[in-house]
DNA sequence: GCCATATAGTTGACAAGGAAACCATATCCG
DNA sequence: CGGATATGGTTTCCTTGTCAACTATATGGC
């Protein structure tokens, strides 16, 4: 990847550089959709992991690749909008539950149909094995290092 | 891409948020290892940018699908730690030059093989194929959405 | 039982970037 | 020439996320 020649390889060379670039407009079309419904890009995978069952919130973490931290504010402000409950875990003081709100799991589907959108308008003129290969590569390179790797916090 | 049985489709259908994950986790590691260099990845892209010369701020944050607003802090920032210079460009009051200082030109290069060495940490394991595959989508997208699309400030 | 340690969640300081308002200078055109 | 408009840069506010310190509860070894 580094180009060899090059005694100081340019951006372009590193792929890093082409997904950062990329990673940010998507995120960001994203952002200004979802926008409408009241909810940020976070906010939305916090809603869909919850979606599929109850969860504390440091396994969102881990499961998300975030902070306790980033996660508790998140935590805070969907259970601000009503979008999501907090309960307290029985049998473990320190822990809690985080659930869906009705308000939030209605908001689901809806927000679902957002992302498909934008994964098309980004990548549906894609060639279907194209979209594979990236895919496969990226669930690589997650699963080298050390599955779903979290800063440590 | 979206998953056309489920109603309501999972995150991992969406190559958007394999990328944005990805994505982070190169910025992490890369910033991890710069940061013995004092400078983060907003910064490199920068000092990489002017060591092919020198350029405006306005000009620089088109290039970069950045809004001036955050090159000038990006600047300001550079310019405290001595490793580039702003000057004021004759024949136009308002505008500016960006250069490299001597200290951030002699940092450009150590931060390129940083860079490299990130890249292969992540990437070089894939093979030659679906590294060109990602790149010439990524490569593709941008071309599609109006080149270098920039937030519009 | 009790102290050491690990784990859950929270909080405050900080970095980064977008949005929009703002100031100064240039340019265009009547 | 002179006012409208465009352009370059800065600044303020806001959001988001990490880090690190902190509190509280659990657990393990002795």
């Amino acid at each position: 990847m580094p180009a060899a020649r090059k005694p100081v390889s340019p951006l372009e060379t590193h792929l890093g550089y082409w997904l950062r670039y990329v990673s940010n407009q998507v995120s960001y079309a994203f952002a200004a959709k979802v926008q409408a419904c009241g909810v940020t890009v976070a906010e939305w995978v916090v809603l869909r992991e919850l979606y599929d069952g109850e969860c504390m919130p440091s396994a969102l973490a881990a499961r998300l690749g975030m902070t306790r931290g980033a996660i508790s504010k998140l935590a805070e402000r969907l259970s601000d909008k009503d979008l999501i409950r907090r309960s307290a875990k029985d049998g473990d003081g320190r822990a809690q539950t985080l659930s869906l709100a009705p308000g939030g799991r209605a908001l689901v589907p809806k927000l679902a149909a957002l992302a498909d959108a934008n994964d098309a308008e980004f990548f549906g003129h894609l060639d279907h094995t194209s979209l594979k290969t990236i895919e496969a590569a990226m669930r690589e390179i997650i699963r080298r290092r050390g599955l779903k790797g979290v800063p440590v916090d």
